[in-house]
DNA sequence: GTCTATACCGTGATAGAC
DNA sequence: GTCTATCACGGTATAGAC
């Protein structure tokens, strides 16, 4: 990228392309994807559809950039906590107090089955997280934290299963305490 | 409704009725809702547009007509099973066996945040197997079978959410155990 | 109940002027 | 980089024949 060697060049333009995508986000949490017309994202973010079409070739690349957006908070998220199952309590609790998150999260996880880009974005994702946790698990079962009798990398996919999961329920009833559902998951896992 | 009246009258026209929604349910899990053009389903149907247009005046009266049936399914499975937390593992094992099944399940869930019928459909949904669960969760607990320490309500949603998450990492990499996780779950819950 | 034909409008996308 | 103009397609709708 030759972004650092003359930042000026390009300044404009990508501040131009970070506006957009600040409203495209807004406009796919509020409105859901398919409803979101380009023509809309560029009324909103002050231009015509054509000259968002410059920016944005496709829709889908705007979908695209949004995940990649989502995917750098992820990973600085993630590698930012040595303590990776307090960080996934800690960031399902935090959804449910950011408007339009879950509800963004749900419609990028419709679009999986039909966008490869969605799926991509997805495994990498739970890869990382499930890499992550399980190693945890391993290291409290040596430290006698976490029953030595369970399988990390089973005991790993259901702690995040249960995040999503909830995330869903959530989404239906926002009364659902979700966070209390995984730490509650996460407690069962503890040393008897 | 009058059918049960004259069935002849309208055996033929409920008929077609069945095999669009059949067509539909296809085309909404191979394509995906918003993929999914009424041309489509019409040309895959047998029948002209205006022709489907007949028995569904708009995309959406499909989607509502498939998740009546699918509601119709589930109510059945739930309601034939004094098992509730076996028939949902076993509907979870099920749901990898049927192509395209579990797709659906997620674009339905990715339509949620916006449509009005989709969350009344997951939502009683969710009502009936958390209320069935939990109770089963409270009398194995008084059977001595499940820890007396745990809320039955937050293991009923803990159970349920494992199921729907496991679908979603089911849905990237099919070699996910899906049915595992759950059950591994519910062990978790058994008396120590 | 089903067809053909036709039309309206919003959508994603392209071409080309400035 | 941004615009206007234009396109093809899709969801929706209607009229009218059979």
């Amino acid at each position: 990228m030759t972004a650092q060697i003359n930042r000026n060049r390009y300044a404009k333009g990508e501040a131009r392309r970070e506006a957009i995508l600040a409203v495209a986000l807004e406009c796919f949490a509020e409105l859901g994807y398919r409803n979101t017309s380009m023509r809309e994202v560029a009324r909103r973010a002050g231009l015509s559809q054509a000259g968002l079409l410059h920016h944005f070739p496709a829709k889908e690349d705007l979908f695209l950039a949004v995940l990649r957006e989502r995917q750098q908070i992820d990973t600085r998220d993630y590698h930012g906590e040595a303590d990776a199952i307090g960080s996934l309590i800690r960031a399902v609790r935090r959804n449910a107090t950011i408007p339009g998150l879950v509800r963004l999260y749900m419609t990028l996880l419709g679009e999986v089955p039909y966008s490869d880009d969605a799926r991509e974005y997805f495994v990498g994702r739970y890869d990382l997280a499930r890499s992550l946790i399980s190693r945890e698990i391993e290291q409290g079962q040596r430290d006698g934290t976490v029953r030595p009798d369970l399988d990390p990398r089973t005991a790993a996919q259901a702690l995040i299963a249960v995040a999503d999961g909830m995330q869903v329920q959530w989404l239906l009833d926002e009364d659902q305490q979700m966070a209390d559902a995984v730490e509650f998951t996460w407690q069962l896992m503890a040393h008897q």
